[in-house]
DNA sequence: CCGGGCCCCTGACAAATGTCACGGCCGGGA
DNA sequence: TCCCGGCCGTGACATTTGTCAGGGGCCCGG
């Protein structure tokens, strides 16, 4: 592509490492690209990012310490220059809308062929926007989050499979109210009980961020 | 290591496209492997390992179609001298035992550093049995399901997320009595809820199979 | 042969869950 | 200003869920 140019440098932020030194090989054969760093952790982003310098950033959504998301907006906000490429498993049209609003350029499912992945690295490092575009309609579909913030987070802590009177002492909310926030839930996402309607909102990404 | 002697074929079964080719580029920068076919569902595993009669496979166990453990028994029973080597994710002890009596020769999971993954390729490929260590003993403490015949069919069926009525329609049983396998289960398990239950029991690959 | 485990069902009960109608508090826009 | 919507709470209610104590049928191993 630019011949003899230096190459784009790269981070990898997936919480799999055999995954991980999998893409790492991977994009590793492309002339153009070289990896410069890996972390396994949400939270590693940034520190490493900063030891390192690389022009993009690959990160997965699902992973412990931090959510890629949220691992998006922090490293936006520490190295302006560098680019966000998300990549995540299929079927969360949700987590497009979120990982945009948070910065990334680009947002890629880990089912997508695998020579596509180092053209979406050099668009986003020119400062092309990538989108799946299967994914794309999806998410006008599915819209933003119908849910409320209280509802959200009724949602969120309800995850772990408490009784109600948990989530009421967990939130310091009263167990009434804790009701009508699920009974709300439920209603919006048409699900028919809590855990369903946990699921629903899962698979969309309305239960990710603070 | 076997210098000049014949690649070890190899068959990979995942369904995330991208970890697939990243896996075949990684494992394609060892000398002695060869990857011969790459497939996407567990169903398509037993047809393609009949046209490319390849040495070892390597299946992931969450995958559309057939799950890993149940294209293991197939891929056994179809081609005897084809080794079995079952990738999965972290943290799913329960795994490692169906695995091993479908008749693989290896389990390891994804987050184990890249190098060994070759390593565990060419033990598998000369007969020996590699299982990662962490997980076994994880798995002797698991032990084999607590729960009987129907009390897993009513749980896998209660993932959906339907209610009580709904179970016993489909599966033709009274309601009474999915509400005894549903309540059996949840005191094996440990759990408070139908939904806790379906949690640990999925974690230890106890809703496995047919 | 008997005992024990699993399966299926019944019926009844307490607890948890989901729904509804209501009122009060606040902040932002018409 | 008033009104509306989100938020919090109350209380009551029907439904669902989980538990328990039974009873019968089946099959297998002692």
């Amino acid at each position: 592509m630019s011949g003899g140019a230096a190459p784009i440098r790269l981070l990898l932020a997936d919480d799999q490492a055999l995954v991980r030194g999998a893409l790492a090989a991977l994009l590793s054969l492309e002339e153009d690209l070289t990896v410069v760093a890996e972390v396994g952790r949400g939270d590693e982003v940034v520190p490493e990012a900063r030891r390192t310098a690389p022009d993009v950033a690959l990160l997965d959504v699902e992973m412990p310490g931090m959510d890629g998301i949220a691992a998006t907006t922090a490293l936006r906000a520490a190295l302006p220059t560098c680019r966000v490429l998300v990549v995540t498993t299929f079927g969360r049209p949700g987590y497009l809308r979120r990982a945009m609003e948070a910065g990334a350029s680009g947002f890629v499912v880990k089912d997508t062929p695998a020579r596509q992945l180092a053209d979406a690295v050099r668009r986003v490092h020119s400062g092309l926007r990538v989108v799946d575009p299967t994914l794309a309609a999806e998410t006008l579909a599915t819209g933003v989050s119908p849910l409320t913030e209280r509802e959200t987070e009724v949602l969120r802590t309800a995850r772990g499979g408490g009784t109600v009177a948990d989530l009421a002492r967990a939130l310091h909310l009263s167990e009434g109210t804790v009701r009508n926030h699920l009974s709300a839930a439920i209603g919006k996402t048409g699900a028919r009980n809590r855990a369903d309607a946990i699921r629903v909102a899962e698979q969309n990404g309305w239960l990710l961020g603070e």
